[in-house]
DNA sequence: TCTGGGGTCCTAGGACCC
DNA sequence: TCTGGGGTCCTAGGACCC
């Protein structure tokens, strides 16, 4: 029989990290914003009772904004990123296995436990004790099962929050109530097929032939249809897995009209990628740069770059990293006449990225026979990183991506930004206040 | 005027090899 | 007219997740 997994989820995480610390944010409907102040990502119940949809553009919501009162926040990474920690502690302390899955999910080995209703219902209040944060929890014997839980749980207040579903009965019960698109890897290009043949539920989807199923969805939608018999095929599984890539990429709050300006953005994604690398202890050995007009306004011109240059040797040095994203940045860039980075056309950049792959542990670096220079002291790349951890990130920038007093056209809008309540003790209002 | 960011996994098809 | 078979590796693109 295999064991029991736990699947915990936050409601409204971002919501509720924010209501934490502002309780006037308790009981009206809010809305946390995409980087760039661009969508709604996250909705109280509230908001979602307004009909604000997942990923709705802001301007479109202007009005109901207005007419109802809706709370608005850009969205506060540091807080998000530090209560979820938290959280994570409280569950730390209820499984002696814990798989974090995203920054508002976790996996728990719930095997042993007697009576696994109580074991949850005593982690869900603590967890609410302890940080602030409501949380919902489904148990079943497969991930997917227990994300089917979690869903019903969400769904159905009558359960408190806790469903537990590893009872055979209580799955055939239920699974008839869960609709194919709320089951966890089913997503709309299968929903659409899948209704066209008439299945429907996540029972239906339970009960059809596995040939079948991987021949409509592949060997993924195969495989979600053995987890809802019951069949692990997703594994538990609490180690890191190593990372295969990292991307740091935003919309510009102005478009960029000029190529100082794109490179200017470059810089300040390569240098946060650089940062990344640097703190878990990779190096990359290729980088992409990519920039492009506003795939939404179709009627001006538009203009995609996107090239990927070798590291050589491989790296975790900023400089290294920019200039590599240079290179990749003047490929790119539109030719014409005379002043070879000139924008004549008119291109309006909206967005910019970074995006590394190739990466392995800085001990496992491959030597290189012929360098292209003498390899920097890495002691530059550690003052670096020193001084931005103790005076705060970018503190200390490269002139290239400009400075404030010049102002950061491209730097992304966050208009409505709460206090990094729990890390920077310079933004509690009442340390402002003296 | 204004539309997010960062990941993973899978498949098909081409290049290449013997 | 008739033009092998089987393997690996890589990449682009699709689908999905939160």
């Amino acid at each position: 029989m295999p064991k029991p997994i736990a699947i915990s989820d936050s409601a409204n995480f971002y919501v509720s990290a924010e209501r934490c610390f502002d309780p006037a944010l308790r009981g009206v409907p809010v809305i946390v914003l995409s980087n760039n102040d661009g969508c709604a990502v996250a909705r109280s119940d509230e908001a979602k009772a307004l009909g604000v949809k997942m990923g709705e553009p802001v301007f479109k919501l202007r009005d109901k904004i207005r007419d109802h009162g809706i709370r608005v926040l850009s969205s506060n990474y540091t807080l998000y990123g530090d209560m979820s920690r938290r959280v994570v502690e409280v569950y730390e302390t209820f499984s002696p296995n814990v798989e974090i899955y995203s920054i508002d999910e976790s996996f728990l080995d719930f095997s042993g436990f007697r009576d696994r209703d109580a074991h949850a219902r005593s982690m869900k209040t603590a967890v609410t004790r302890l940080t602030g944060i409501p949380v919902r929890v489904g148990i079943a014997r497969t991930k997917t099962l227990a994300k089917c839980a979690n869903e019903l749980a969400k769904r159905n207040p009558i359960w408190g929050g806790v469903l537990d579903l590893c009872d055979i009965a209580a799955a055939e019960a239920l699974l008839p109530r869960v609709a194919v698109g709320d089951i966890w890897g089913v997503g709309r290009a299968t929903v659409r097929k899948l209704d066209a043949i008439g299945i429907r539920s996540a029972a239906e989807l339970r009960d059809m032939p596995v040939r079948q199923a991987r021949q409509l969805g592949t060997v993924v939608l195969e495989r979600t249809v053995a987890e809802l018999r019951g069949t692990p095929c997703l594994s538990f599984n609490d180690t890191v897995p190593t990372r295969k890539g990292l991307a740091v990429t935003r919309s510009a709050g102005e478009p960029m009209c000029d190529f100082t300006t794109v490179m200017a953005a470059l810089t300040a994604h390569a240098t946060r990628a650089a940062e990344k690398l640097r703190t878990h202890g990779l190096v990359a050995g290729s980088l992409t740069a990519f920039y492009h007009t506003s795939r939404f306004r179709t009627e001006d011109p538009t203009w995609r770059a996107s090239r990927t240059t070798q590291l050589l040797p491989m790296s975790q040095d900023t400089f290294d990293l920019i200039a590599a994203a240079r290179r990749c940045a003047e490929a790119g860039w539109p030719r014409c006449e005379g002043d070879a980075f000139a924008n004549p056309w008119g291109f309006r950049f909206a967005k910019a990225g970074v995006m590394l792959t190739d990466l392995l542990p800085l001990a496992d670096r491959p030597a290189t026979l012929f360098h292209p220079g003498p390899e920097r002291d890495p002691a530059l790349m550690e003052a670096l990183d020193v001084l931005n951890a103790r005076f705060g990130r970018k503190s200390l920038t490269l002139a290239g991506e400009g400075t404030a007093a010049k102002g950061k056209s491209w730097d992304m809008k966050a208009g409505h930004r709460s206090p990094r309540w729990t890390t920077r003790i310079g933004e509690l209002p009442i340390v402002r206040a003296r």
